[in-house]
DNA sequence: TATGAATGAGATTTCATTCAT
DNA sequence: CATGAATGAAATCTCATTCAT
């Protein structure tokens, strides 16, 4: 019964970022989510106290999701360009795979629905990036700048490229990915 | 006293604008925008068919002051550093003056509205960047890459930096603000 | 200038009766009836107090239009079959030729704004039936019945007949025509 | 307490007639028809998809009703004088009885709503008719005619007079009744 | 006289939420 | 736990009417 319930409120995410994504915040509704979900609407109620709470408690969820990505099980951290790859690349497959999630999560954070978001259940990036930022720098890896500047520089483009490539269809080579990432990693290295 | 048409649809415009930034998509409201433009709502349907058709115009609307905006009177074109800083820089200077804009089209193209527009009446940046990063590739300034890669290296950072300033209130120095041009810069040219 | 007006008066009534034939009473509105005058809505107020105002003095005028339609000019109007002949056909080719105005005048006559006219305005049909039939009864023509019923029997097939013909579009030949003349005359004939 | 669905949808359509009867068309609306069927208005559209839907569904639900009745339980339909009188008092008993219903589907049959109900779902009178018509012309009870013309011809003159005596309030004595049927009769047969 | 512009009032429809079962 | 049914409140949109020009 603990397991029915997990699996409902998984259910219930997966059809409301579906809808979301689908039809925006604006064209989402508790009955669509429900019929996606193939459950009644009530019964979104007896998991969430209204719809924000849903909404808001679904970005928690998958921004943590989306921050565990980054470092896979036994990703080595040490301040290296292949490391800074490495996590790139999972970046990168995260959100190509995660295109639901990924696009929700952006929707969301845009819209004023993450202002009533107690702050410091949400981060941009992990702590262990402040660390590896640090590191790096101190090490004479990468530019003395602020690591938002670099959190940008090298996240920002693949991002925006994905989002493009998403709404063209075009997808991109490896050729293509492995040069994004050494512009990007030029923007920020020694 | 009797207004002018371009009077009105510009207030509503906006409006509209404004209220959706406060309130999100989902929060905004024809009445909530009649009442921030003064007027009654159905004064909006003499200018528009509906909500979707006014949220279209608008965004039309705003993508081409957008693009004009990069390239300001007399703006000199020859392929160099110092006129990307300037097309670059005046990216910026929109998008910190005019957040609400800026934010609204962010918000829109994020949205499943913007798959209802017509294609062709939006693009992601003029015909003339098309142009000015063809010839700059060819004198050997830029980098061999796909047009969209260069847009995307160059402006994404920044972009992604004031939209997080927009949040933190934590404005950049003008030093700082260098800094991200010259490392975006690093990324793409030769 | 009065021709003018009168010019004015009689293309709203055309376009309402257009209109309203069209969409029903229930889809006509002001604006349309104006644009199918080719006027400004505005302008009908002139003329009439309300559109309940137009709607009533349409009626009564079409109501009386049609009246005298039963009777040409320099009709006999002797007691005799060949007079009721006269009249009936006469009656059949008006429903045919203003076929808008016949439907209007039914649609009216089954709404309840029929009964917001002062009474006296209307009549189903005028005196000079009454005395016809009165005269053909007592020369022995016609059946000892309530008027009333002569006028239904005489009168009520063929109205039925024109409708439903067009609303499938397969006219009557003459020689059915008179078929159903000569069975109505049967119906109340001594 | 809870009702049941049929009770529901019986009870919109009888308030929406008792609403476009008292009102018309053009001054029914939702909330006057949920107001008269003692629920919410939005619980009509749990029930059908619009306005629209709702008027089309109760015109053929009543257009079925009304056939039915035609034709009650027994009716000997062996091509005869007394066939013909009892289908013809049937009519009669139920125009007067179900005034309310006789009078919505004649609004709806002239109002242009009618046009946007699908062919095929709506017919005048039942297919039994048509077979009774063939049979008895051909045993030369009635006149050879249009199986259109022996319908008007029977039934409209009934039908005009109970209208108009329903807006005089002056009902039919059962003599004049036969007297209608007697006229009615020889108007077709042989 | 004529009208484009404007709008209050109201109609249709949607939707988050509740509740009896 | 789960839900079908119901609804109040609110959103979108329409329309008869007014009014300054």
């Amino acid at each position: 019964m603990r397991l029915k319930n997990e699996d409902k409120v998984t259910r219930i995410y997966k059809a409301a970022m579906l809808v979301i994504n689908r039809e925006g915040f604006e064209g989402s509704c508790m009955s669509k989510i429900a019929k996606e979900a193939d459950i009644s609407a009530a019964t979104i109620y007896l998991y969430f106290e209204n719809k924000e709470d849903m909404l808001n408690k679904l970005y928690v969820h998958l921004k943590s999701k989306m921050g565990h990505s980054y470092f896979q099980e036994g990703t080595d951290l040490a301040p290296s360009k292949g490391t800074f790859r490495t996590i790139w690349l999972n970046h990168y497959q995260y959100i190509v795979d995660n295109n639901e999630e990924y696009n929700f999560l952006e929707n969301f954070s845009n819209s004023p629905l993450i202002n009533r978001i107690e702050k410091g259940k949400t981060m941009d990036y992990c702590p262990v990036f402040q660390l590896l930022f640090e590191q790096s720098k101190s090490v004479g890896l990468l530019q003395q700048m602020h690591n938002d500047m670099i959190y940008s520089l090298l996240f920002a483009p693949i991002s925006y490229l994905v989002k493009k490539i998403n709404s063209t269809k075009t997808p991109l080579s490896s050729n293509e990915l492995i040069q994004v990432f050494d512009a990007s990693w030029r923007a920020v290295c020694k």
